[in-house]
DNA sequence: ACGGACAGATAAATCCTTTTACTTCCTAAA
DNA sequence: TTTAGGAAGTAAAAGGATTTATCTGTCCGT
């Protein structure tokens, strides 16, 4: 299987006996000035010998790679995360839409230490830069505050630097879940929280214990157990957090996975959910629906993030914007894991 | 934000006083004739003024791309899928160490028309293309065979089109539950299968009934049921199932989705899995961990068969090999959905 | 018959690197 | 003194497209 030379413009320019701007004209359309017979030669031409441009060739002239690049940290099998997936599945969508190409890049540490991110950039390799899953920890991101990359923080913030953001109201899902359980009549609440250094976290956790306190619901330092952000982690987190305060009726969580594992923790230790012990999970993912029971959660509109995201970082790119900050609204999602506390124990 | 003109290699050229050979040998380690004071000022320019290389340009040049695209089906949230994020996961790994960026691509129908999967190639967007979750409906891979472009179909094969493949056994992976069923001494046995157009997914079928028919089992057509690779597709496979068939002690499904999926519509038919029936899946996944039970399931190593299939098309594309079709062994993973078979109904 | 306008087409520059094929200048051997 | 050979370095081509500036003609008006 020899490797068959490709056809270049200028073959076709010489098979059509026509000028290498000629053609290229007639390709892109700019072809007022060109007479529809030196046109159909051409068209033909190409037809005959299938000629398709070389896209290296047409991005090293252009100035753009026709790129986007997708960051994501370096976690155990993190593409298979739904909640990137999710991301990721409506980046793609919007990309595709505008005609860009998506890159999966990986935080890998050796990377960033050589600035491999900035040379995302610099070598051209992308037009523009989308970051999920970033912390209050990821320094490197620093790098581009103040230049001229089109680079966006996806579903998250970073009050330390001053960056582009698309993402959900945390606050606000503090807020309705914490109604959610007030309304049910809880008054011993507990939070099984993700890392502290993620933003949204702790906005989460603000907003919910702040709502819950002017409530008149305090939440004592032991009601807090961090889940990891993981399943196991949620698992543990609960089934610490009763043994502790058994009094407890209620468990937020910080996503759906920590709450999936705290169902799974509470199950375990005897308990059931919601019958004696609520939950409530933040995100919506799929797996919140098959979770047994259903998951009440948080609803966060991932796709929407995505698809604003996506066109948030082209506008920076084409400059028609310079600064991107975006919100949007959550709602609650009521399925089978939250019912009233249990009245005695 | 004015974008600054980025530096070429004739600025640093010019800033150390040497030619553009001279600088690009420098760069490239093949200096053995350029003397030390000179590599010394080069090296010095290009750090001063921060050159790194135009990689357009340097794959226009070299002729090939440094890409590597993945293509997956057009599915709603295809990304969220973990059978399809494990896999990704793993390619990424490989992909990474051997120095390839990977892109995403996938099989949007408006595309496929267009032939935009082979402009992948003409056009050197890549060098080489992973294809995730195809089916044997995709005629469009045709395209591909007898082409000197490096493809390779992961964890699949398609028996009409010679194709390079790296997957599972997923006939052993039939065997294998079969005998873990008949061992546990189930005799009515069902089946929830996903779309008949994956051909692992007959064969891991096929080869089920086949080990059950040796052992004198049967297995009649109203025992299988289509569970649509979702887990709604699997729970209502399942309550249907024993709808018709009220003796069935135990389900085998084509993949942990459905399992999963049967599971719920089990105990939402009010059985209990395993007591009442027993649940087995196929791939392993995170999430059958969690399941409630926790899945028995047929072990399939993903991310083996990711970085084989990452290794096989660089082995391709270098004309290293010709031609690979390499089959990987599974395994029982033994968990809480499966027991022996209740003793009366 | 001459200048201007316009249609149709193209040569050459540009984007940035790598690589091939020299050119110079020395030194050591004959 | 010539000459072969090595050391150090560079001009130019190649890779494939787009775009700018320019060049022919032709036709019209005066």
């Amino acid at each position: 299987m020899a490797k068959r030379k490709p056809v270049s413009i200028r073959d076709v320019a010489r098979e059509s006996n026509a000028s290498l701007t000629t053609v290229s004209l007639v390709l892109n359309k700019r072809d007022g000035r060109i007479s529809s017979a030196t046109r159909e030669r051409v068209l033909k031409a190409v037809d005959k010998l299938g000629y398709v441009p070389n896209r290296l060739a047409q991005s090293l002239q252009a100035q753009k790679s026709g790129f986007l690049a997708i960051l994501v940290p370096e976690l155990r099998h993190v593409f298979a995360d739904p909640y990137f997936g999710e991301l990721i599945s409506s980046i793609e969508e919007a990309a595709n839409e505008a005609g860009y190409k998506l890159l999966l890049e990986v935080a890998h540490k050796k990377d960033i230490e050589q600035k491999r991110h900035v040379e995302l950039f610099q070598r051209r390799f992308v037009d523009g830069l989308l970051c999920l899953g970033s912390t209050n920890r990821d320094e490197f991101l620093g790098d581009f505050v103040g230049s001229d990359n089109a680079v966006v923080i996806v579903n998250n913030h970073l009050p330390a630097l001053s960056l582009n953001s698309v993402m959900c109201d945390y606050r606000q899902a503090g807020v309705l879940a914490a109604e959610h359980l007030i309304d049910l009549g809880h008054k011993e609440i507990a939070y099984i929280h993700g890392a502290a250094e993620v933003q949204t976290a702790s906005d989460l956790r603000e907003s919910f214990e702040a709502r819950l306190a002017s409530s008149g619901i305090k939440m004592p330092k032991n009601h807090a157990a961090d889940g990891l952000y993981t399943e196991e982690g949620g698992a543990a987190a609960a089934a610490q957090l009763l043994k502790t305060n058994p009094k407890i009726t209620a468990i937020m969580a910080g996503n759906d996975k920590m709450a999936i594992g705290a169902i799974a923790g509470l199950k375990n230790a005897g308990l059931s959910v919601p019958n004696d012990v609520s939950v409530v999970g933040c995100d919506d993912l799929q797996p919140s629906i098959y979770a047994d029971p259903p998951l009440t959660t948080i609803h966060t509109p991932l796709d929407e993030v995505g698809h604003r995201a996506c066109s948030a970082v082209l506008a920076l790119f084409d400059g028609k914007q310079d600064r991107v900050t975006e919100t949007l609204p959550v709602s609650l999602t009521l399925r089978n894991s939250t019912c009233g506390p249990r009245k005695i124990r």
